[in-house]
DNA sequence: ATTTATACTTACCCAAAAGAGAGCGTAAGG
DNA sequence: CCTTACGCTCTCTTTTGGGTAAGTATAAAT
């Protein structure tokens, strides 16, 4: 290879460390998780259906789902209020405060480069 | 709600755009494109082959199918050698390597956390 | 003449993920 | 007494993701 100059030197990753990384970026780069995760990022601590209808196309069954596993992987408190009828309120910890500030980057990528990727896809497909 | 005292304001998104968004960022945080992107940013050109072989798991139809994807983005430039056997290198683009750049915040979130997060799932499990 | 290598495409199939929709328990409000 | 609300759970069906295996074109190597 003539080009690539500047090859930075990799230190040997432990290959287990990374599975597990690429595990968690699976888990938490899901599609429902992220928009909760900016929702209650942006509101504080909402309710169920609050954030039901906040995410606007997520089913009941999802919204449970992805909630457990936030909940599950330390990302949200669930506070459970015992009235009738249920009152259960969710709000980020301080790890899913700081998983949101992480994905900034991506957030602001996306945003500022839609553009391009739509350029590109419509050359590609004209092309085709 | 007596706390969130500083709840930034919400510049109102356009909503077209955040649905772009959140499709791009499924797109694009899928596990493949994520595993593709990670080994072309570290070793710079590669062939079809190379790249099967340093993610190690992936099928050819899978591998075909992300790389065509990721070159319709315009996140990888595509180059055929018209010789025979085949030869076809793939390369980041500026804006594959903006994208990775971009996921370093997530990667090192991930890096950093991991401990969190499974010191949270092993008390959630306990608990339950 | 047969094998090998490359970079795919196509067809078929399975399992997992996700959506739709019903049900549940209880109590306040009409 | 019937409805509504809440936060689910359960079941059923559809959709999607992804694996396997075979096929293709061609030329160099055996």
């Amino acid at each position: 290879m003539s080009e690539n100059p500047v090859r930075q030197e990799e230190p040997p990753v432990d290959p287990a460390l990374e599975r597990l990384v690429h595990d968690m970026i699976g888990r938490v780069a899901d599609k429902w998780t992220l928009l909760i995760l900016e929702i209650l990022e942006d509101n504080g601590e909402l309710r169920f259906t609050q954030i039901g209808r906040k995410v606007e196309g997520i089913s009941q069954k999802m919204l449970t789902q992805t909630l457990r596993q936030m909940e599950r992987d330390g990302l949200v408190k669930r506070t459970v209020h015992p009235v009738i009828p249920p009152r259960v309120e969710y709000r980020l910890t301080e790890l899913g405060h700081s998983l949101s500030y992480a994905f900034c980057g991506v957030w602001t990528w996306a945003e500022a480069n839609i553009g391009k990727v739509e350029a590109a896809r419509a050359e590609f497909d004209a092309r085709a």
